[in-house]
RNA sequence: GGGCAGGUGGCAGAGUGGUCAAUUGCACCUGACUGUAAAUCAGGCGCCCUUGCGGCUACGGGGGUUCGAAUCCCUCCCUGCCCA
């Protein structure tokens, strides 16, 4: 990681750049804040785009501070939303803070990290105080937002607590004396406030960068609401399918944000594939590398190879699960049904009907058999390409 | 407090007495093709029964009108908008 790539690499904007060039210059140890609201229990490959970048100015020897939402949690940011974040109970936010740091860890270096809650210094927090705050925006700022004007526009709901979001998030960087702040883009308005509020409390104004967003499998953004997401818990074989098929127009945007692939070797791969080079391949790089960073190196191959045993040679996976059942005479429907490969029995009989059904290699044409099953059968259910299960 | 609009399948959003198990889009599933679980194309997408112009359940909850209701009426709950 080069100091060029630190203010390059999947960043959408910087606020102010000369002065944080300058900063970075000087040698000083900065304070670089991300806050993350706990509005799940897992974080995908979106979430960890800002983590990664955390991690780099950890590489260079900065100070990296990671502000737990479990306050703003409960308020919810409405930022990236669409419509109004219901607020969430302290439990749900509890539940989903447990996983939180260990997850996140899995990218940054844990040693060179101050944690903090954000309850710490939000919750003694006094009206008056948050009067001061408020008096410093004004309304039409907030309403001007490109989503919150879009919602007012449509006839829907904004709420005045959606509106004091953003202090509490200022107002984090006030309480950690941030240098600079990270997030997604979609973040802007909020980062903003904080470098007001850093001012109004006689602080020096943070620098923002904000980075790009990562679009989800489905090429809209990657977010939980959508269920698009490539979560960094995911099993090292769904993780590199889930990568395998993304479309292909954002593979570089894949490489360039969810990797740590170097720069020029990107530029190198544009290359390769403006000239010709089979996606397929790269994007077999580019899930090998995402895999690596969460799973190991040795993971990432066996998923690789495994991914092209089914999928390109359309053979078996070499781990097929295993399941027992009570033997008696079964229907093929009911027989995926106990498997566990059709939720019911109507949906086995249009799989049957589609002819996505094997039993033991062989295509079902129809659910009139009856098959025994004595307990001991070893039988292979095979639903579509990709859903095998062993009776036995 | 007053006025108005609305609550439909995972989501978005049609439908306003029968042909609605419910248009369409997204997501999802299967098939074909391929370069891959990409793209594209085709089909599917409530449940049950041996497969039928079959049965059951379903359009916020409850009750009613009707031969028949997601669609009409009553009531309850909930949500949004406007005014104060």
């Amino acid at each position: 990681m080069t100091a060029q790539d630190l203010l390059t690499r999947g960043v959408a904007e910087i606020i102010d750049r000369k002065h944080l060039e300058q900063q970075l210059g000087s040698g000083k140890k900065l304070r670089v804040k991300l806050g993350i609201d706990p509005t799940g229990a897992k974080l995908h490959l979106g979430h960890a785009v800002p983590l990664w970048k955390l991690r780099s100015f950890q590489e260079l020897g900065h100070k990296v501070v990671l502000v737990i939402g479990d306050f703003t949690g409960l308020i919810g940011d409405t930022s990236d939303k669409e419509s109004e974040r219901p607020m969430l109970t302290e439990k749900q936010v509890a539940d989903n803070m447990k996983d939180y740091f260990h997850q996140a860890s899995k990218i940054l270096d844990k040693d060179k990290l101050e944690l903090r809650y954000n309850s710490e210094w939000l919750k003694p927090l006094g009206f008056l105080e948050i009067a001061k705050q408020a008096n410093l925006f004004g309304l039409h700022e907030f309403l001007s937002r490109e989503n919150i004007a879009r919602r007012l526009k449509a006839g829907k709901n904004v709420s005045l607590r959606e509106a004091l979001y953003p202090l509490m998030q200022g107002y984090d960087s006030v309480a950690v004396k941030a240098d600079v702040e990270l997030g997604a883009i979609d973040q802007r308005f909020n980062l903003l406030t904080g470098r007001t509020l850093q001012k109004f409390y006689n602080q020096e104004s943070q620098d923002i960068i904000t980075l790009k967003y990562l679009m989800g499998t489905d090429g809209r953004k990657m977010s939980k609401s959508w269920g698009n997401v490539i979560n960094i818990s995911d099993e090292a074989d769904d993780m590199f399918g889930k990568v395998m098929s993304i479309e292909d127009k954002f593979i570089l945007e894949y490489l360039e944000l969810a990797t740590q692939v170097p720069m020029n070797e990107l530029r190198q791969i544009e290359k390769e594939l403006k000239t010709g080079a089979n996606p397929r391949d790269i994007k077999k790089r580019l899930a090998e590398e995402i895999v690596t960073l969460y799973h190991g190196k040795k993971s990432a191959a066996t998923a690789s190879k495994e991914w092209a045993k089914v999928f390109s040679q359309k053979e078996k996976p070499s781990e097929i699960p295993k399941k027992k059942i009570q033997p008696g005479s079964y229907t093929v429907s009911s027989l995926l049904v106990a498997a566990g490969l059709a939720g019911s029995k109507s949906e086995a009989r249009r799989l049957i009907d589609q002819g996505g059904v094997k039993i033991a290699d062989g295509i079902i044409k129809h659910d009139k058999r009856l098959w025994e099953i004595k307990g001991n059968d070893n039988l292979l259910l095979q639903v579509g390409k990709r859903k095998f299960v062993k009776i036995v």
